[in-house]
DNA sequence: TAAGATAATATGCATGCACATATTAACGTG
DNA sequence: CACGTTAATATGTGCATGCATATTATCTTA
């Protein structure tokens, strides 16, 4: 018959996997109840509950209580992204990895920034220009805010040896972020950093980190010519 | 105390990450078993699993068999992000949705895509050009192939009504995708068509989708300037 | 008849137990 | 002492059961 297994949870969640896509199930009806199907795989609730939990964690099928679970009518369209310290990310590809510190200063939040990262009026945030490298070519550039409230052992730390991203990580644990990609046009200075034409179209994310409600860092990170962000879904 | 129930399974995985957080235990150190836990929070083990399971999902601990659970070196750096049918990204920005068949017609597959689209060989597939509009204004650029094998109803389709992007989602469910972002300069046909500079910077999406062995389709997506994915994390 | 109280029901969650499986540590033998 | 075997152990998973909770359907009552 099937390779899976029909009484684990995963060999479980695989046929019902198949009677979605092959539209046995169509998509906005309602499927039996766990106790149904659980009498019919000859298994016993609990299994078949960790089965549908688990496909409507990936937004398969859409549960409510007492109204039972109905199959999603817009299915997944979503994908994780591993976001990897810069250092790993370069690793993996098997080449030698090298950042350098372009500027360091305490200064003023920016304007632009105030409205989403709020720090005490008039207190002075770390400002870090890093350029890095991948076997010796420049792979992305980086412009990053901390809030020295948040994360005040950054004040001594010159990031010389472990990049800021790496040491935010792993001493400044955020809650939560605000993610955004986007494309840039590279200007006079940045195609001097990252070794692109003038006027070609680079890669860029913008993050800004939390620590519950304290604004931990904001950066800015664009890429050389030719990256590609990849996932699977 | 808390205003978490600290029975709860939920409770106790913010009593864990909250340990995690503030570094009582450290990145990389073995944390105690589920069975030492299950007594110190007078719960089931069952009850400690599901909250080890959850972080563990999160990347927040590694788990291994025998092994133990560890806090993970490297929180989790990933993000989920929502990809919706453009239709629906435009009318949830409050504007109106329409979209434009440029080219309609079968051809053989182009040899750059051969690698990862198999398709048998000598097969014609279903090409499509389609510039997507919200409020009248280009919003972006799309070209596709449809695998006729993997979806013979497309080749009856015009796609005028609804989009290749929407009756896909529909009608032929993927299993899985390859996806990847990145930024492409407007060349003088993009230029025109997104109602862009030549020479600006454009955000692009390419997806490739497979149900089981069998490709579905490849898009290619570049966006309207000043377009920006975001998500939380 | 409309609005509110009440019952029915499907999923959500906790428990206690048993066994499976991967991995490490201890052991024994040549 | 090196190497393969065996035992110990932590997590992974399944089962039966009971109660919790959200939501819907039904039944009252004004």
């Amino acid at each position: 018959m099937t390779l899976t297994d029909t009484n684990s949870w995963t060999g479980i969640r695989e046929v019902l996997l198949r009677r979605i896509h092959d539209r046995i199930w169509q998509p906005g009806e309602q499927i039996p109840h766990e106790a149904d199907l659980a009498e019919e795989f000859g298994c016993a609730r609990t299994t078949v509950n960790r089965a549908l939990r688990d496909l409507a964690e990936n937004g398969l099928v859409v549960r409510k209580r007492r109204a039972g679970t109905r199959v999603a009518v817009n299915p997944p369209q979503r994908a994780t992204l591993t976001i990897p310290i810069l250092r790993e990310e370069v690793e993996t590809l098997g080449q030698p990895y090298r950042h350098l510190i372009l500027e360091r200063d305490l200064r003023p939040l920016p304007p632009r920034l105030h409205g989403a990262f709020q720090v005490s009026l008039g207190d002075d945030v770390l400002f870090l220009k890093t350029l890095h490298f991948a076997n010796e070519r420049p792979y992305a550039f980086e412009e990053r805010y901390i809030n020295l409230e948040a994360a005040p052992e950054a004040r001594g730390m010159a990031f010389n040896d472990i990049s800021a991203n790496e040491w935010l990580v792993h001493n400044a644990p955020y809650s939560h972020g605000d993610l955004s990609f986007f494309a840039v046009s590279a200007d006079q200075t940045l195609s001097g950093k990252l070794d692109a034409d003038v006027g070609s179209a680079l890669f860029a994310m913008e993050r800004i980190t939390w620590a519950g409600e304290q604004p931990i860092t904001h950066v800015r990170l664009i890429f050389a010519p030719g990256y590609r962000m990849r996932t699977e879904i």
